[in-house]
DNA sequence: GGATTATAGGATACACAACTCTAGTATACC
DNA sequence: GGTATACTAGAGTTGTGTATCCTATAATCC
């Protein structure tokens, strides 16, 4: 449905929308917090503050922090942000010259994606750090939950899907 | 959204729900009516064969048809056969032990898994017949369209896109 | 200014999807 | 039976997304 890539800064925004707005988040940390590769995950931070999402701040206790309020950041500027969206249908996908409108095959396939767009586009990023139960994105159960730090325990016995 | 290869068969579907139901269609056939790279169509008619949406017909005059009514065939069906639908989200992909449950994050990504499979699992290739104006699925303008046939006119001077 | 910390950017390796090619097998027709 | 047709199967190639690594650059601390 949606990229690696897009589900990974899709966690990284969410982490960084629980820490202290004024505090910079290392990459190293931010990794650690949402299992992603810490190589990569750099990379995709870079992408996301191209994008304006992300400030970021160099040097000794530098890092990355949200450049807007988690609620005026919806999932699909995340998204976008990493090129992890599914692009819409505009012409014939078969170049059929006579088709100046999508047939019904196509008209369907970007109607999903439109709906996709439209849904992404509503969910704001603090909409995301809503907590079922005990359970809450990236964290640990509730009460051992810290934000910022690396988290308590990890399922070792079983690695977590490349999906 | 949905992969290359989805697309593909999907075209493929959509063209054998129009021959008619006895005659066997060819490869080369299906590819210069659907405009899809002959050999790798091949591969995926195979694909389509082995989930039983076709039959296969060797020899000459043979080709595939329609193994059931377009009816009887939905989209998600097609997706299917070429591992070409988004799977659903069953455990923390972070491999968090205390998350039992989707945290919201991979709550929600799953539900628009979920969607997407509800909605093309309730689409049947018949309905993706259907006409709007001069458009018809893979055919030219329908007053000179041959469902069997090498279409008459293609926009040459573009190529289709490759996504 | 020099050492340390951390991001920026580019080069590289790897895996998988997209696509091609070739040899093999079944069917039909003569 | 021989030949032509068309599917079957698997190996090979190319391109893109995923992931790593190394050097440069900026900021902080002493």
């Amino acid at each position: 449905m949606i990229s690696q890539a897009g589900e990974y800064a899709l966690r990284a925004i969410v982490h960084l929308s629980r820490c202290a707005p004024d505090v910079p988040a290392s990459a190293s940390e931010i990794a650690a917090a949402t299992r992603v590769p810490q190589a990569y995950l750099q990379k995709i931070l870079r992408l996301l503050t191209r994008a304006d999402l992300l400030v970021a701040q160099r040097g000794v206790g530098g890092g990355f922090m949200l450049a807007k309020l988690p609620s005026a950041i919806s999932m699909l500027d995340v998204l976008k942000a990493c090129n992890s969206q599914p692009e819409r249908i505009e012409r014939c996908p078969l170049g059929i010259t006579g088709h100046t409108e999508l047939c019904s095959l196509h008209k369907l396939l970007d109607e999903q994606v439109a709906q996709f767009e439209r849904t992404f586009a509503t969910i704001s990023i603090s909409d995301l750090d809503k907590q079922f139960g005990d359970i809450r994105s990236m964290c640990d159960v509730v009460p051992g939950c810290q934000a910022n730090g690396v988290p308590l325990s990890v399922d070792q016995s079983e690695r977590p899907p490349t999906d």
